[in-house]
DNA sequence: TTGTACGCGTTATCAC
DNA sequence: GTGATAACGCGTACAA
């Protein structure tokens, strides 16, 4: 768009003595030209090598095709793997986005929502924590979450609930003494909360002894490796010769235990039992394959790109739909069992 | 952009009694107003909750501060940490970025390009490999390629060629009895080609053997694996009681090769020394932390948006500026000394 | 089936 | 320092 050395529709319409008119029908409702001039269109936009504008035809319709995104990192491979899945629906939605690493960021985060309705974006996906979901409703556009506080706006999630019990149950099934849960204290309104409730459940209904570890270990791999070193020797204390089955609310952590105890044992000793949550990399490539959680990420993205696009189309309408409550799907993990629960 | 519920600058031009002309310099150039009818407008912007709209900014003045992105895939690690570090520019440099996962398909790719074009993006940053440098220089806007075939457009890469000499060069200072470098038959117009240059040309100025495995060995697990064993069983038969150094040509591979030492033997054997290539978490968290050379993709990243922009913004001029030579900008990457090369 | 005329919300060019 | 007016390129009633 430098300066006027583009090929318009007045152009083409000149080119064919057709009308500007014709030439947008062209695109937009082909049918209504014969099949003739359809052809003659076609040959002109060769001719001229006309390439297409959608600024200018968003200015005019108010259509950009924009859904934008706020991303906490790409650096946790949860993240990258669900904004690649969400990106490739551009396949079949044709939706364009707009992404921006949010950092966790509140303030930055804000400044990015603006931007976002600057240009006019269609709908909104959320995957960073930090702005309340009613602050969110408020922006008065189509909007989902994933995994994060969600009250009052649609969101996909993984059934975490389910992801705890299948995890614990899976533990109790291999007659562990002690069931053991080892995660961050987030809090009761996030999602990822149900992991908590799903293996506290499991181990009342089984009335197994359980005990929780719920602590901010940190982010960088030194200082997971510390707290869970103090875990681990807890642990050995006080359940000493018990059949021990933990459930760790990542496969990063599962990993980095199942590190400590093999450089002790030199392999993982009988009386552990381990199982992550994500299914991600790590836990295939770990010196033993650690049994997880698998959200289904593929799933995931994709229901929160249809669930926004039918908001979306809803307020398109003539007589706009608004939703009244909020939509809340909810995906279900897979268990997947490897060498740390199952032993050869 | 629905109906006419927007605040535009005609409705601030009436509420305020100034022109549209006015208002827009408030925002283009709030200088040359006087401050107190700066601070009319304000409250008037205020009042009204008036919300800018950059698309017909973009109609009206050409620059959509939109960059194209096409990038192969977010699964792997490298990606998406180098589009974390590019997204996160946004910061300096106020560009949008449009993204494609690119997934290596060239059809598919063309037709990224087409819409991205079709949305004015000032440049484009391609780290896919499927389309030629000279079609991509072809399309006439300002392109930078981040470790691909670049012979027509410009680059930012990690000086691989480097890494390759660092880490053989590591290799045989540890004493070594025969270098081995593994790595997939990429072609020799790729920058990773380097590597294996760098490698053989300190094999040949240490006097060293050495040999070389290239070959494809797929992206999954099981495949990765497969090839692997084979090698390894390679290793063992012909180089028996003789200090191996592997370089692998990325820490997956290293991690595996690791995984699959410490399976059949316990530990890392005495008689091998490992180091990998990308600095990639797995080196970290791997059982036994691997020695590696690392990508600095901050700095790749920010140069990469630098040297495009550096060009968006020569063309802007009024007697535009264009390159007559691709610029090739080259990043030094870092020898980080792990345990698998480092034994305590 | 095709054309006319105007609107979308901002910036650029002059003029004052 | 401020204003009137014409772009920017496309969509869409409404008319023919």
């Amino acid at each position: 768009m430098g300066k006027k050395n583009n090929v318009t529709f007045d152009d083409i319409a000149k080119y064919t003595n057709f009308s500007k008119t014709t030439i947008s029908r062209y695109f937009n409702n082909p049918d209504s030209l014969t099949l003739e001039n359809q052809e003659v269109i076609a040959k002109a936009l060769v001719d001229l090598n006309y390439k297409e504008n959608k600024v200018a035809r968003i200015l005019a319709n108010g259509q950009t095709e924009f859904i934008g995104i706020i991303i906490p990192n790409l650096f946790l491979h949860y993240y990258s793997e669900m904004l690649d899945k969400i990106l490739s629906t551009y396949e079949q939605f044709g939706y364009k986005f707009l992404v921006f690493i949010g950092n966790e960021k509140e303030e930055t985060e804000r400044r990015y929502i603006k931007e976002l309705l600057a240009y006019k974006i269609e709908g909104l996906i959320v995957l960073s924590h930090t702005i309340p979901s009613e602050e969110l409703a408020a922006l008065g556009l189509p909007i989902v979450t994933i995994e994060r506080e969600d009250r009052w706006v649609c969101s996909v999630n993984t059934d975490n609930y389910m992801g705890g019990c299948q995890a614990a149950g899976l533990l109790a099934r291999h007659h562990c003494d002690i069931l053991i849960h080892i995660n961050s204290s987030s809090a009761r309104n996030v999602p990822a909360y149900g992991r908590i409730q799903g293996f506290l459940d499991i181990c009342k209904e089984t009335k197994l002894p359980y005990e929780l570890f719920l602590k901010e270990m940190g982010n960088n791999h030194e200082s997971l490796k510390e707290h869970l070193t103090d875990i681990l020797c807890a642990l050995e204390q006080k359940y000493t010769d018990r059949k021990k089955g933990i459930f760790f609310s990542n496969d990063t952590h599962a990993n980095i235990f199942l590190n400590l105890l093999v450089r002790k044992y030199g392999s993982l000793p009988e009386d552990y039992l381990i199982i992550g949550f994500d299914n991600s990399p790590v836990s295939r490539e770990a010196l033993i394959p650690i049994s997880t959680i698998g959200q289904q990420i593929d799933k995931i993205a994709y229901e929160a790109v249809s669930l926004l696009i039918e908001q979306i189309n809803g307020r398109k309408k003539r007589r706009p739909v608004l939703l009244k409550e909020p939509v809340h799907k909810v995906i279900t993990p897979v268990l997947l069992k490897r060498e740390t629960t199952e032993r050869i």
